[in-house]
RNA sequence: GGGCCCGUGGUCUAGCCCGGCUAUGACAUCCGCUUGACUUGCGGAGGAUCCCCAGUUCAAAUCUGGGCGGGCCCACCA
């Protein structure tokens, strides 16, 4: 070859095989690429594969990605690409989660509105038209700029009719199957937003407040009157007082037992109860009841059928009830109260304390209860049951199955899921006008709203009545998202899948732990009652990212980190790189250092990658006799294949069990260090030598292709782009997929390990790294060339008479010789083996 | 108050389930080298009472019990 022809070629290859990987233009590129040809495609019409499906956690509106996303969904990701390419249909589908508060207080921000004004038919289309065409395309541009292989055709969104219907028809079924009512009860509500709030969606918050010492008075049989002090926090409930308790051991109150008790300012006797919910060691040991001043309140108006007098309305504002207080608001209410009691000296001592008071975790007003109808789920019937099925599902970790079963141990509370707010999902139902008789809209009809449609019947069947008024409450939005595996099954409808989807669970539900109680909770839950089985075999709990200090990340505290920013700075790879590395389940510091350590990773697959090619320039793995070069292969070949088998084997095994973090350390230690730093140099003579036997070369070139092959598809899951940039490179040309991501996971051949070439390129190895040390420490050059080489362990011989050529062109040496030398060696190695010069 | 997780060189971390050589790797530090892919490289060095105490065992980072410290979930909070 002349030498301008020589140049030319190079500069062929520069051009096709750039020195510098750059992901910037890559990463994007290959995005493109995988879109057009419709890789993470699931294929509804195909019938032999077996589904992998993924019930992907809709993220809710803020139109962007956070960390948390693109740590959760990246290891959600490795699964799938996982499980893509070992032949499974994989159903990856692409939803958000737009129902509900988040979504209205987020709207009424950007837009400057507020749903009142607007009422909730043009709020909930201006919501949806924001979404559409301002949030969700900036959603989906991150997820794709990440590499997310979902098929983002397979969408919903959780206020789409399409979820509407479904979730309306829940409610129906529920309903019809008697797990649906509606009763006037104590509800969490928030004075601030005016509506009925979960457990859930509460947040315990330090309070300043005062311990008030407050005087009931109590008439005795003699008629003398006895003071009773009772200690308070809320002397603003004094007009709802309707009982006074003590606990049932505590000797202090027994006389008072059967009496009562004169509620100061108001004209009203209580009775003195007794309840061992009451604490002897808080306050003065007794305690007033009033509705509802909190959880307590509400279970002993139940326990002990107290009457219910509400003081505080619907308006967030003291009712008539309250006397002279009416149309204040709590606090306001709180200090006039204080000061006539003072003024009546009822108050007796007030103690300042600090305590933590529920507040709602949107607005952080202090929740009250308040009398109102409500629909609830029934399902505190089913604790047993939820126990077993938590048993049922496979957790990955497992221990996060304690935190299931502690929350169903604790629930007190059938499930309340009627929200008075303007955006979500309305309750297909209309009540007769006069009797309050339920009318259920007809599955046919759904999604309805009542609020714009008509009911199906003209006439209440009970009164005959024909005004009917539709629910202005909303479902809320966990009723609805508790139904994703049943909003992504729905959506193959008519499909030849859907027979197989629609009868077993979903393959995996991934993430975070946080929400365990609620998301998972009750998606196992309606599961259940639904459809009497399991939502999904496995649930993959991923940790938390917290900032670099351990904190959690907050936009108040200033310590976000946004994923869009690393990936400018790093690229998509090397996030996910780091989100490889994190073990099941742990919550994470964010490791910036692994994102240049995943930069570094690239650089070095790119260039291994490079120089590999560079040397297969006339290699056809279709043209050669396979069988003939297998079975000539060189010790070093043998021994990195057997090596490469293992890592197939332990990435395999431990991908299976969702443990992908091994996967990738395991390909990290076999690529660097064995590949790399050993076997690349081991086999270069081979490679350049010009007048080596053509078999010898051929082995090396065999071995290369084979090998890099494989760790590329092992790294494939972790690092999509960069992976496949090169596969298309090069592999490409001799290998029939045309997505290195649809191609066959490297398969373990357990005939090709071989302890015998293990050993002696272990030995080989290590020789080598021991005069690497010898030069170091005298400060040679590693190219100094060395003379003979004396090894004293003649037993060695065999072994390292194969790997000879091997060892003395990366030392150097001219040769090796064995036998004791009557001088000191240079060193010894671990196998014993002594170096003389 | 109930439950769970975690504690390993300066920093982060693997190993713990299933006990066994000199405890893994990364970053940082120091010394050296530039081997025809890679200064985003290569070789080497220093640096760990594996939180503490006790027990089981021939053998404990690993198993058991107790303690200390950090975090999370749930409940309570008159």
């Amino acid at each position: 070859m002349s030498s301008e022809t020589k140049e030319q070629k190079q500069e062929e290859t520069e051009e096709e095989f750039p020195k510098r990987y750059d992901p910037k233009v890559e990463e994007p590129h290959w995005q493109k690429f995988w879109d057009d040809n419709q890789i993470s495609k699931f294929d509804p019409k195909d019938t032999t594969r077996k589904i992998f499906s993924i019930d992907t956690p809709p993220p809710t509106v803020s139109g962007k990605m956070h960390l948390g996303h693109a740590f959760g969904n990246s290891q959600q990701d490795f699964i799938a690409r996982f499980k893509r390419m070992n032949g499974f249909n994989v159903l990856q589908p692409f939803g958000t989660d737009d129902n509900g508060l988040p979504t209205q207080t987020l709207i009424q921000k950007l837009k400057h509105v507020r749903a009142k004004d607007l009422g909730r038919t043009k709020f909930s289309k201006l919501c949806i038209e924001t979404l559409e065409n301002e949030l969700k395309p900036t959603y989906l541009a991150d997820w794709k700029r990440l590499g997310i292989s979902c098929d983002f055709d397979v969408k919903y969104s959780t206020i789409d009719p399409h979820s509407r219907k479904v979730s309306q028809k829940s409610f129906i079924d529920l309903y019809n199957a008697g797990r649906q009512y509606r009763i006037d009860a104590p509800a969490m509500f928030c004075p601030h937003c005016k509506t009925a709030i979960a457990q859930v969606e509460c947040e315990d918050k330090d309070i300043a407040s005062f311990f008030n010492d407050i005087v009931f008075k109590i008439t005795t049989e003699d008629g003398k009157e006895e003071e009773l002090i009772i200690a308070t926090t809320r002397p603003e409930l004094l007009p709802a007082c309707v009982a006074i308790f003590y606990h049932p051991e505590d000797k202090r109150f027994h006389h008072l037992r059967g009496k009562t008790a004169k509620v100061p300012l108001y004209d009203m006797q209580v009775p003195i109860l007794e309840d061992k919910r009451a604490d002897p060691q808080k306050g003065t040991g007794i305690v007033m009841c009033c509705t509802f001043g909190d959880q307590t309140d509400c279970e002993w108006q139940k326990a002990h059928k107290l009457p219910i007098i509400e003081a505080i309305g619907k308006d967030g504002k003291m009712t008539e009830v309250a006397g002279k207080y009416q149309g204040n608001s709590p606090e306001i209410a709180r200090k006039l109260i204080i000061e006539d009691l003072k003024d009546s000296k009822l108050l007796l001592t007030q103690k300042p304390i600090t305590h933590a008071v529920n507040v709602h975790e949107r607005c952080e007003t202090p929740v009250e209860f308040i009398q109102s109808k409500q629909w609830f789920i029934k399902y505190l019937d089913l604790k047993d049951k939820m126990l077993e099925w938590g048993n049922e599902l496979k957790w990955f970790p497992h221990h996060m199955k304690n935190r299931y079963d502690n929350w169903v141990n604790c629930l007190a509370w059938d499930w309340c899921i009627s929200r008075q707010i303007f955006f979500g999902i309305p309750f297909p139902v209309w009540y007769c006008k006069d009797c309050d008789e339920v009318i259920l809209a007809k599955e046919e009809d759904l999604p309805v709203d009542p609020l714009e449609q008509k009911p199906p019947i003209d006439e209440c069947p009970k009164c005959k009545c024909k005004e009917f008024i539709g629910e202005k409450d909303i479902i809320n939005t966990w009723a609805t998202s508790s139904l994703t595996p049943t909003i992504v099954k729905e959506l193959f409808k008519g499909e030849p899948c859907y027979e197989k989807l629609k009868s077993e669970p979903m393959s995996l539900r991934p993430q975070g732990h946080d929400i365990i109680s609620f998301w998972l909770f009750n998606t196992v839950v309606k599961s259940q009652l639904h459809h009497n089985m399991l939502p999904w075999n496995d649930c993959f709990i991923n940790g938390w990212m917290l900032d670099p200090k351990g904190k959690k990340m907050s936009k108040s505290k200033g310590n976000v980190v946004e994923p869009q920013v690393m990936i400018e700075k790093y690229c998509a790879d090397a996030l996910r790189f780091m989100a490889a590395g994190c073990s099941l389940g742990e919550d994470l510091p964010f490791p910036e250092k692994e994102l240049v350590a995943g930069t570094k990773t690239l650089n070095k697959i790119w260039n291994a990658s490079r120089f590999a090619l560079m040397h297969l320039e006339n290699f056809d793995p279709n043209s050669i006799d396979k069988e003939k070069i297998e079975s000539n292969l060189e010790v070093i070949d043998k021994w990195l294949i057997s090596k490469l088998n293992k890592v197939i084997k332990a990435g395999t095994d431990s991908f299976e069990k969702h443990e992908f973090s091994k996967c990738r350390s395991e390909t990290d230690k076999f690529f660097w260090q064995v590949f790399c730093d050993n076997y690349l140099e081991l086999c270069k003579y081979r490679i350049y030598s010009e007048d080596i036997e053509p078999e010898k070369k051929l082995s090396a070139q065999y071995t290369i292709y084979k090998v890099l092959l494989a760790t590329l598809k092992l790294y494939s899951p972790f690092l999509p782009h960069i992976t496949e940039a090169i596969y298309q490179r090069f592999f490409k040309e001799f290998e029939s997929d045309i997505s290195i991501h649809i191609s066959k996971w490297p398969k373990f051949e357990e005939n090709l390990i071989n302890e015998t070439s293990e050993n002696a390129g272990d030995l080989a190895v290590d020789i080598v790294g021991a005069i690497r040390k010898y030069k170091s420490e005298n400060q040679l050059s590693l190219k100094s060339e060395l003379p003979e080489l004396n090894i004293d362990k003649p037993e060695f011989e065999d072994k390292i008479n194969l790997v000879i050529a091997d060892i003395c062109a990366v030392t150097h040496a001219k040769g090796v010789k064995f036998g004791k030398l009557n001088k000191e060696p240079i060193l010894t190695n671990e196998f014993g083996v002594g170096l003389y010069l």
